[in-house]
RNA sequence: GCCCGCAUCGUCUAGCGGUCAGGACACCACCCUUUCAAGGUGGUAACCGGGGUUCGACUCCCCGUGCGGGUACCA
């Protein structure tokens, strides 16, 4: 259902670079947007100063480009409700802190850290919930003394009584009791608002319809509701997504090693790839096809099928994208997508390379390895058998021969003339073509595996592949 | 401690009271084959445990267990 009302945001924090955990998040996010034909948000959310590292904020922004999920709104591209950067926005959440103070849904406190560390601990020895004990809010006069003296204070949301409920685009209905969550802080002591403040404020004045954010902000969202509440206006439809997990059964984090995605272009990995195998953590299309062009995903994604357990992510089943992905490309944007892994060639090589090459990569980067010794000179490697497994001395000389003889009689142009006549040397010697020919692979590869050994003569030429062949020949003795 | 959530092959998942529990990755075998791949065919492999509800539970309810998350003047 086309909906151009619909508005989705991702709204990530400046402290790192983006990981497979966060990137799907926004998957999610701009699906959703782009399947209804609403917008897509991106603002950044860097209210915590101390937390905040310079560089990230770029790399977010390459990474979503590079993926190909684009803003409609946002840093670079502004739009009607710019900045959506939190950071230039603190008048705008002091105001509203100012405003809920007044009409009595928030309050201010002066309580030490210390002070409310001891708390927390008391409540824990005697089993209950911690959480703020509203000292501050029956001593309002005290305090406004204690901040006019200059003394540090927050802004504390008085927490309802009752209960918070949403139904959850992913997870269903959702209820909280009020009176096990925290009084929380909106506006710290510096000034700046904490996450809670500023997550509501901007959903509210971007006009976001669907806030669509990792699980771990379930707990939060009775705040926010409370503070939709407070201050008079419609929620939006909640959607938590489920964590992805390392192997290690752990949320993906920075720390404990969880790739910057940055890094898997570098890798040889498609963006079109990565985006299919992300959204299948997690989303099904509820028929069996499993591979999907970002465009598909377009067309088939909704939250509702969007499960609600934590997965895994198997970078097998990455690597086996990647490869149906780069195998559906075409020769041009491969030529394009070569041109990094095969420094140096020109787009006509590239384009030669290409038949042999295309079945044989599972990142772009394979392209490196597999060509090396039609690019430059094969290395000779102790490790490889030469002759190989099943094949004599004898027969080894009479392919190699073979091959020189006709390629000096017929050159390299009639492919299955040179291929049967081998074939006929190789049965002729009581041999298995899949045996002898590795022979031939060792000789002009260096290896008894790679790119198929004709076509690889046939783009080294005549006067190379003969060197080749006679270096191994007299390698034989 | 307190609160919340989740639970199907090793992994990602389908399933929405009655199915031989399906697909994909990975793995194994075979076929194809100039190597390696790719492709094709087949195979191994799962409903966390215990109670209910029901004529009948993977499916609904309860308890337990396990895992994850929250519990901050971090997001």
């Amino acid at each position: 259902m086309p909906d151009a009302r619909v508005r989705t945001r991702f709204a990530p924090s400046p402290t790192g670079a983006l990981h497979f955990g966060s990137v799907r998040t926004a998957l999610f996010a701009w699906l959703t947007a782009r399947h209804a034909g609403g917008a897509f948000i991106l603002r950044i959310e860097d209210t915590d100063q101390e937390r905040y590292i310079p560089g990230t904020e770029a790399l977010i922004l390459e990474t979503l480009s590079w993926l190909g999920l684009n803003w409609d709104e946002g840093p670079e591209v502004g739009g009607p409700h710019d900045p959506y950067i939190q950071s230039l926005r603190i008048a705008v959440y002091r105001e509203h802190a100012d405003t809920l103070v007044a009409d009595g849904n928030a309050y201010w406190c002066t309580c030490t850290p210390a002070r409310l560390a001891a708390m927390r601990e008391e409540q824990r020895a005697r089993s209950e919930p911690t959480r703020y004990d509203r000292r501050c809010l029956t001593r309002q006069a005290e305090v406004a003394v204690e901040r006019a003296n200059g003394i540090a204070a927050v802004v504390r949301l008085r927490m309802p009584d009752g209960v918070s409920e949403w139904d959850d685009l992913v997870r269903g209905h959702v209820s909280f009791n009020n009176a096990d969550i925290d009084d929380q802080v909106l506006l710290k002591s510096d000034g700046f608002p904490t996450y809670h403040l500023a997550v509501v404020v901007d959903d509210h004045l971007m006009e976001i319809s669907h806030v669509i954010r990792s699980d771990e902000w379930i707990p939060s969202t009775p705040k926010h509701l409370a503070l939709y509440a407070a201050f008079g206006w419609d929620p939006p439809r909640f959607a938590h997504v489920p964590a992805v997990l390392g192997p290690d059964h752990q949320k993906l984090s920075k720390r404990r090693g969880a790739r910057n995605v940055l890094e898997y272009g570098e890798l040889g990995y498609l963006p079109s790839a990565i985006v299919n195998a992300i959204a299948l953590l997690g989303w099904s299309s509820g028929d069996e096809q499993e591979v999907f062009t970002p465009q598909e995903l377009i067309e088939r994604f909704t939250l509702e099928r969007v499960n609600s357990a934590a997965a895994i992510f198997d970078p097998k089943r990455l690597d086996d994208l990647n490869g149906i992905h780069i195998r559906r490309m075409s020769t041009d944007d491969l030529v394009e997508a070569l041109e990094f892994p095969l420094p140096g060639t020109s787009k006509e090589t590239r384009r030669q390379l290409i038949p042999m090459l295309r079945e044989r990569m599972v990142t772009l980067a394979d392209a490196t390895r597999l060509c090396a010794p039609l690019l430059g000179e094969i290395k000779l490697d102790e490790s490889v058998e030469f002759p190989p497994k099943k094949v004599d001395q004898a027969t080894a000389v009479k392919m190699i021969d073979a091959c020189i003889e006709a390629i000096v009689d017929g050159g390299l142009d009639n492919h299955a003339a040179l291929l049967e006549r081998l074939r006929a040397v190789a049965e002729a010697a009581g041999v298995k073509p899949r045996d002898a020919f590795r022979v031939l692979y060792i000789a002009v590869l260096g290896s008894p595996t790679g790119l198929p050994v004709i076509e690889a003569m046939m783009f080294l030429g005549k006067e190379k592949s003969l060197q080749r062949l006679s270096d191994a020949r007299a390698r034989l003795g």
